[in-house]
DNA sequence: GATTTGCGTTAGCTAAGTCC
DNA sequence: GGACTTAGCTAACGCAAATC
């Protein structure tokens, strides 16, 4: 299976009218044609389109969850979309988009989820439809009204709000890595942000899955990484490796130099240097 | 120096859907 | 039936750079 392209965006369309959707449910039906996005400098004619949005929803979360699929089961774990966990402040009505597990269940207790993913994609760049299946590129993101994925600023903050809920849900959350995967770029003015929700460890990063989003120029990756655009599988297997194996720890806080300076002392006088940490961590939790 | 333009953001609305 | 989620659009606003 490959990373998001144009293909991947007839494949949808082309699922979509094979089996229940409208033309008018898919594309915005304007003067010159059914146009998946209003081109810039068109008329939306007062058109909002809402239909595709639960469609195209449930399309990237399962086409993730094929795409991982492999690679969770290479280390041993099991790729499932829409998790429950109480504990993670993620319930049935706001799960986990996917998550890699110990077990195939919805339902999962914090110790057994290893890595969880908040899924921001949608339709890229703009196509035309013409009766009764013809999908045809008109042109990339950067030709059309509407912001795809991870360039809507409110994308990014739902993104970075859920992720903060689930960092203040309770210390089962610290040991679990959060990662928001995306088909698009994102804007400059996230650049400085989404490196500085990384080092300080609320969000492990901001992975775009779709390589070649434009031909034009495009924020590939940031100086510290928190967002990445994924070249290829390899790639991605690296970076979910990573996160799953490495016994990471999200701590946080806002005291003041003597307290800190207290904390280090004392955790400093435990033997060796896991005993340090855990002593640390301890303390500034309590 | 005043005005225009562009960008980023928030608030509010919409339609379709899910869950309890 | 009500509460909530989702992604897209518009209106409005603040701000700063560009232009007159």
């Amino acid at each position: 299976m490959k990373l998001w392209d144009k293909e991947a965006e007839i494949q949808f369309f082309q699922e979509a009218l094979r089996n229940f959707a409208s033309p008018e449910q898919l594309f915005y039906n304007l003067k010159d044609g059914y146009f998946a996005y209003v081109p810039k400098g068109s008329n939306a004619e007062g058109q909002t389109l809402q239909s595709r949005n639960s469609l195209i929803g449930q399309f990237t979360e399962k086409w993730s969850k094929t795409l991982f699929e492999p690679i969770a089961k290479e280390l041993g774990l099991h790729a499932v979309n829409s998790v429950v966990c109480d504990e993670l402040g993620l319930p049935r009505q706001s799960s986990a988009d996917l998550a890699f597990c110990t077990t195939n269940n919805t339902v999962q207790k914090p110790e057994n989820i290893k890595l969880l993913f908040e899924i921001k994609m949608s339709i890229v760049s703009n196509y035309k439809f013409t009766h009764p299946n013809h999908i045809e590129y008109v042109g990339d993101y950067k030709q059309h009204k509407g912001n795809p994925a991870l360039l809507r600023s409110d994308s990014m903050l739902k993104a970075i709000g859920k992720s903060i809920n689930i960092r203040v849900s309770g210390i089962a959350s610290t040991k679990i890595p959060i990662v928001v995967l995306g088909n698009s770029p994102i804007t400059d003015s996230y650049i400085k942000k989404v490196d500085f929700l990384k080092i300080s460890g609320v969000i492990q990063g901001f992975w775009s899955l779709n390589p070649k989003p434009t031909n034009s120029d495009y924020i590939k990756n940031t100086p510290k990484l928190g967002f990445q655009t994924i070249l290829d599988k390899a790639q991605l297997f690296n970076n979910c490796k990573e996160l799953v194996t490495n016994d990471m720890n999200y701590f946080s806080s806002m005291i003041s130099k003597l307290k800190l300076g207290e904390i280090i002392r004392i955790a400093s006088q435990e033997t060796t240097d896991i005993a340090k940490a855990e002593k640390f961590l301890t303390l500034i939790r309590s």
